[in-house]
DNA sequence: GCTTATCTACGACAGGTCTCGTTGACAGTC
DNA sequence: GACTGTCAACGAGACCTGTCGTAGATAAGC
């Protein structure tokens, strides 16, 4: 009832780096997710390689073998992650009140565009109808 | 330009929830803090001394040491708190967009009440006028 | 003054994260 | 078949976090 994702747990900071260039290219060898994303860092090729196969361990990414150079691609997608990384958030700095946060991340934060503010009042609308997308 | 607070870092788990409580009560000493917050759980009271301790180094409290018993309160207040995990989360997760998190706030999270709703919608009103409170 | 209780301070330790060096396997080329 | 380069695997190590045990200081009560 509580918290429904036993099996994935959150990843750590690196582990999102990683996910963050998965979900961008989809299914990547090592070597090219370590030349995408460790490319300016001064990180070995085999740190990429041993956060590959922690995440793999833990579940977060899944690998085809069947080639020589193994193929990674992320197991839970984005929306998912946002989702788990923003209910964490709200239970913890929030007080379990997610308005609070859109409050907070509406007031504070840098700017908000026009067309932004728009597609957030219309969201708005879609809740209060009733009929959610 | 982009982060602002090199001086007081990010807190950890076990930190935000000491903040927590000092920002509820103000400010306490080690055994008042250690009552409030691990009663239930079995840590011990030294646990709560050092982790006092290790914050006050970090300069996330401060401690008036003229008693014997220390007293601490938060150097950083709650909302400012609550900016610095936004303003990260949106870095991190949600590729330096903030109107997403908003979305995804909105959109997945548990539900909102009709209140919340239209607090959100003044202050949509108020940042699209230009007064920002 | 002595004992007891409470407090701070210090060191240590287990677990997790992130880093890398080294090793052995394997493919391609000559 | 020997050489070269790339790959996965493994272990180790530095660092941080959260946990505590123990020691020393100090206040309160007798």
């Amino acid at each position: 009832m509580r918290s429904r994702n036993p099996q994935t747990p959150k990843p750590t900071e690196a582990e999102l780096g990683i996910l963050n260039v998965l979900w961008e290219r989809g299914s990547m060898t090592v070597r090219e997710l370590h030349e995408a994303n460790y490319r300016d860092e001064g990180t070995g090729y085999t740190t990429s390689l041993k956060m590959l196969q922690i995440m793999h361990a833990k579940g977060l990414v899944e690998r085809d073998d069947s080639q020589r150079a193994h193929v990674y691609r992320a197991v839970i997608n984005k929306e998912s992650n946002q989702q788990r990384f923003l209910s964490d958030m709200v239970q913890r700095v929030f007080d379990g009140s997610p308005s609070q946060l859109v409050l907070q991340a509406l007031g504070g934060q840098p700017k908000a565009s026009r067309e932004e503010l728009d597609e957030i009042r219309a969201l708005l609308d879609s809740i209060e109808s009733g009929k959610q997308p």
